[in-house]
RNA sequence: GGCGACGUACCCAAGUGGCUUAAGGGAGAGGUCUGCAAAACCUUUAUUCAUCGGUUCGAAUCCGAUCGUCGCCUCCA
């Protein structure tokens, strides 16, 4: 199946076409780093890792540009409220820049954690004011922005199809409903695009332009670092839901209205995860980090699979007994997996017709946008399939985890060392090198026998000689299985 | 007030007109194996898709109404 994905910009599923041939440019809305990400957060991490997987797995060569918001916007167009920065570094007593860096630097160990594919480069907002003035000044040059008594605006009634991604409503939007009403703006839907430091304090971040001192708006970062990386116009933008009507319609906006062209292609969304008590924010207070999870005894693998039960698009709300039941399935995975490697029985002829399906199966579910529980029903039903062998179930398998990004190739066995209690030792994974020493050999013999004469006493004891000797054993069904201790 | 999304078994969840009298996972129950624990494996778990009505040869899937849940219209993934 071709790849498609539900683009926003139009509302349905659309085949991806990329500009050019086997590439695709992505940029995906990062962190403000004011403080540490929630999971909500990771959550739209994921999907966005997800579907650049499904593009690698697509054999597209893939740019990934993601921003990091080290600037701190007011709260309001209104100048009020305070500026997210400014108030962690009135929280901490650390200067806004080392917030920034300190926030950053927790970001992308949660990636790392996720095993979240990095972004080809992470462009800091405050590293591009240059690019953002200079947008600003290509705004104001065709006519696009006027300046008010606090900053530089952007004319949205200059753009005819302004509030084409959410399908605004202009006549319908309740300006003051919420927030104080800015008097000196012409349209409500107007937005900053350079905001001018207030006269009697002095800010930690702002920079001069040719407006005056200040900072820049809270879109125009991600217009000009997409510009600049990856070109006027690009295949995909993407960001949680609750950027759609304000700050992706605003991209779009400038973007377009700057170059004349189109901004991006595809415009993906991701679904929030929610608490019981609805959407899940910072602003609330306590929050959901990855940490805390793993303090609970949870992996961020586990975390990671428990996203791949819920397609993107539809929201997901947060509990233990999902995040349970994932690690139970997860382990179980794992455990399978184990299994497969220690049996490894070889290949049958004629099998390849069956794992031809079960890979186009996988495809199709992916290609379709992002199906990734599907994916996951595809990869429990070859785990669950005695009708092909353990080493094409575990190419099978492995194949998949490039897009599912479970480590599958390569986790520790964690689960298993721990409950063979008794055993008080590690199982080591490597297959015995040499033969088994005749000594050993006998030992396990001799256990064998206490065992059947329910001597257990004995067979423990023979076990622990045998342990010393540098030899596992391990009873499984119809015998013993030996490894060897690895030092 | 405007805009948008969602409601599938005990829980999570895919499916959006006939391939499905509904995938997959978790939990529970029963079983296999076992000296014991755990794991693993097998079997089992919705005549039904919030409710009601309509369209159709055919609907979980389309339309309408009702009930319920949630998001956006401030920054927020």
């Amino acid at each position: 199946m071709k790849l498609q994905f539900f683009n926003t910009l139009g509302r349905q599923k659309q085949v991806f076409e990329a500009i050019a041939p086997h590439k695709a440019g992505m940029y995906t809305c990062g962190q403000t780093v004011y403080d540490y990400p929630h999971i909500g957060n990771m959550r739209t991490y994921l999907f966005e890792d997800f579907l650049k997987r499904i593009l690698m797995y697509n054999s597209y060569e893939v740019t990934h540009i993601m921003n990091i918001t080290d600037v701190g916007h007011l709260v309001s167009d209104a100048d009020e409220g305070e500026d997210k920065m400014e108030k962690g570094s009135a929280r901490t007593g650390k200067s806004v820049w080392e917030i920034a860096d300190y926030y950053t630097k927790a970001f992308i160990d949660d990636v790392k954690l996720l095993n979240i594919i990095p972004a080809t480069k992470y462009t800091k907002a405050t590293d591009y004011i240059k690019e953002q003035i200079d947008m600003i000044k290509c705004l104001e040059d065709k006519g696009f922005t006027y300046i008010t008594s606090d900053g530089v605006y952007f004319d949205t009634s200059k753009l005819s199809d302004y509030g084409k991604l959410a399908q605004i409503d202009v006549e319908g939007l309740e300006e003051g409903k919420r927030i104080e009403f800015s008097a000196e703006k012409r349209n409500k839907t107007d937005f900053a695009l350079w905001k001018f430091s207030p006269k009697d304090t002095k800010r930690q971040m702002e920079w001069k332009s040719p407006w005056g001192i200040g900072f820049p708006g809270w879109h125009i970062e991600c217009s000009a670092m997409s510009r600049k990386f990856l070109g006027d116009t690009f295949d995909i933008h993407c960001g949680g839901i609750d950027h759609i009507p304000i700050h992706h319609t605003n991209e779009i906006a400038q973007s377009e209205a700057c170059t004349g062209k189109p901004f991006a292609h595809y415009w993906l969304h991701g679904a929030f995860l929610e608490e019981d008590d609805g959407k899940m924010s910072k602003s609330k207070g306590e929050f959901l980090c990855l940490k805390t999870l793993t303090d609970k005894g949870y992996s961020p693998l586990d975390y990671r699979y428990m996203c791949l039960g819920t397609h993107y698009r539809k929201r997901l709300l947060f509990s233990w007994d999902v995040l349970d039941s994932a690690k139970n399935s997860f382990n179980r995975l794992k455990q399978n997996i184990i299994r497969m490697k220690e049996e490894n029985a070889p290949g049958k002829s004629g099998e390849q017709d069956r794992v031809n399906l079960y890979k186009s199966d996988f495809l199709e579910s992916v290609n379709d946008d992002l199906n990734m529980p599907q994916a996951l029903a595809v990869t429990w039903e070859v785990v669950r399939n005695t009708g092909i062998s353990d080493k094409n179930k575990l190419e099978l398998i492995y194949d998949f985890d490039r897009v599912l990004g479970l480590e599958l190739k390569k986790f520790v066995d964690e689960s298993r060392r721990g409950q063979i209690s008794w055993a008080e030792f590690e199982i080591p994974d490597a297959p015995i090198k040499q033969g088994i020493p005749s000594e050993v050999l006998e030992l396990i013999n001799k256990r064998a026998e206490a065992k059947a004469a329910k001597n257990f006493k004995l067979a423990d004891e023979l076990r622990n000689k045998v342990r010393e000797l540098g030899y596992v054993i391990i009873d499984k069904k119809g015998g013993v299985e030996v490894k060897e201790i690895k030092n």
